[in-house]
DNA sequence: GTCTATAGAATGATAGAC
DNA sequence: GTCTATCATTCTATAGAC
């Protein structure tokens, strides 16, 4: 009976049931179900592992679709250990955490592939998942997008708030957030990183407007920096911001972690910006 | 005969004989484009016209299927009409004539709607063809994203030059440089307007690389302009250059055509960028 | 909470008729 | 040079078993 799952791991409990019928076992899938569970085989995941252990330390014989089985349990179960102390006895992930994970991996390939380029099913093996089981997370692939975008912008507010908190010189002030600014986009962790991109990289009209309120908070944060500053009579504050902010923005296209620091090229830029009164 | 042209328009020549075959008339395919031919009727698009000329202006018996080739092909004459002179008899295009609409339309809608978010059909149906008629003219479309790319920094950079030739200062050759960047971007024709998004709307690789060397000239006469200024010794001319660049391609965000001109943003923005000297 | 299985639409590209 | 017809993939999203 246990010879079947050895020899067709990847056949359901019906399916299972099925087969030992038609070999003369009257046996129900739950029945097949019951033993499998007691065997501790009660998924693919883990009959394949089973016979992985015990068979053939190489694998030489399993199907690529096989290997896939394994390699994306190894990842699930791998990420969740990763997580501290909550993961549950057979490694499902406690409910939060795979939120968080999903975010995280989702946010790193839409900042490496863009929105259109990146699919459910990329994010789904990033953390071991299929691709259905992220729709139990996220209800669409906008809204996850959307959640990231929110949380990234949440966060760069509160960094840059907390870095010319102590500051008085307008200057200084700018330069702190412009260097928090750039540090987030660049080093930050992938959430963070998306803030940056949140503009170029969507093209879909929809989405486009939903995101529209999370940057007017940073902006208007911005244009207050801006409105603090000493600057010439005659020069255009509008337009002074928003050359800072594209300059800020453009360092995603040539910055290299290796060379100069975040703080280095905020020092730079704010030279560059502030007239030698 | 033509009955049958008129009850089934859509036939082609194979089908057409079977049926006049099975009818009793002993036709050949070629016999049948033979004679359409002699009527001027040879395609879907002219049987389609002839109907809906003769018997019903208000067309409301064609199918959804029938209306739409009748639309491709009244979209795919008129602008071979709109080029001038170079339309053929029978309303074929002549073959640059639907390269240069191909890559104008192109273009447009890789602008609009980024690379990943355009597609092949989409391209097609601007210019009237079907989808697979486009491969005739170009091999696949990330060869259709280069030529357009490529174009459109040629034609900048000839620009550019043309602009900054008569003058002498250095600050008023950077000012007139960064109208142009500014007015090809935001005024000019579609192929004009891609040079501001190659760089953020692609995220294949290796089409990215293919790209590269097209800004590199462009790269390069920026350099010498920035060489060019009279700056303080501290700043860095190579930080000057990127957030310049930065801020240039930024209008793109918030550019809006009724409000500043680009020459007037161009104006704005060197004020911005000299230091008060 | 995850999986199996699949719907249903869109995509880039090709072969061969005309 | 354009069309017909189609392939093989890929995509988002869902239903229902477990």
């Amino acid at each position: 009976m246990l010879l079947l799952a050895r020899r067709y791991p990847q056949h359901g409990q019906a399916k299972a049931a099925r087969e030992l019928k038609s070999a003369g076992h009257a046996i129900s899938p739950s029945g097949v179900r019951y033993i499998w569970k007691k065997h501790n085989l009660e998924t693919a995941y883990k009959r394949l592992k089973a016979i992985a252990a015990l068979r053939d330390p190489t694998m030489s014989n399993l199907t690529a679709n096989q290997l896939a089985i394994l390699k994306r349990g190894d990842i699930s179960r791998g990420l969740v250990q990763d997580s501290r102390g909550s993961n549950t006895a057979d490694g499902a992930a406690a409910p939060d955490e795979r939120q968080n994970q999903i975010l995280q991996a989702a946010a790193d390939l839409f900042v490496k592939q863009g929105y259109g380029g990146t699919s459910i099913r990329d994010i789904a093996q990033r953390v071991g998942l299929l691709p259905g089981s992220v729709y139990h997370h996220f209800p669409c692939k906008e809204d996850l997008f959307v959640a990231i975008h929110h949380e990234g912008f949440r966060q760069l507010v509160v960094r840059s708030e907390a870095a010319i908190r102590a500051e008085s010189d307008p200057w200084k002030r700018l330069e702190l957030a412009c260097a928090v600014h750039i540090d987030s986009a660049m080093e930050g962790d992938a959430i963070a990183r998306i803030t940056a991109i949140g503009l170029f990289a969507i093209h879909e009209d929809r989405l486009q407007r939903r995101l529209e309120k999370d940057r007017e908070t940073y902006d208007q944060q911005l244009r207050k920096l801006v409105a603090d500053l000493d600057l010439p009579r005659k020069t255009n504050r509008s337009i002074f911001r928003l050359a800072l902010l594209g300059a800020l923005n453009w360092t995603l296209i040539w910055y290299r972690p290796g060379k100069m620091t975040p703080k280095q090229i905020a020092r730079e830029l704010i030279r560059t910006f502030r007239a030698s009164t």
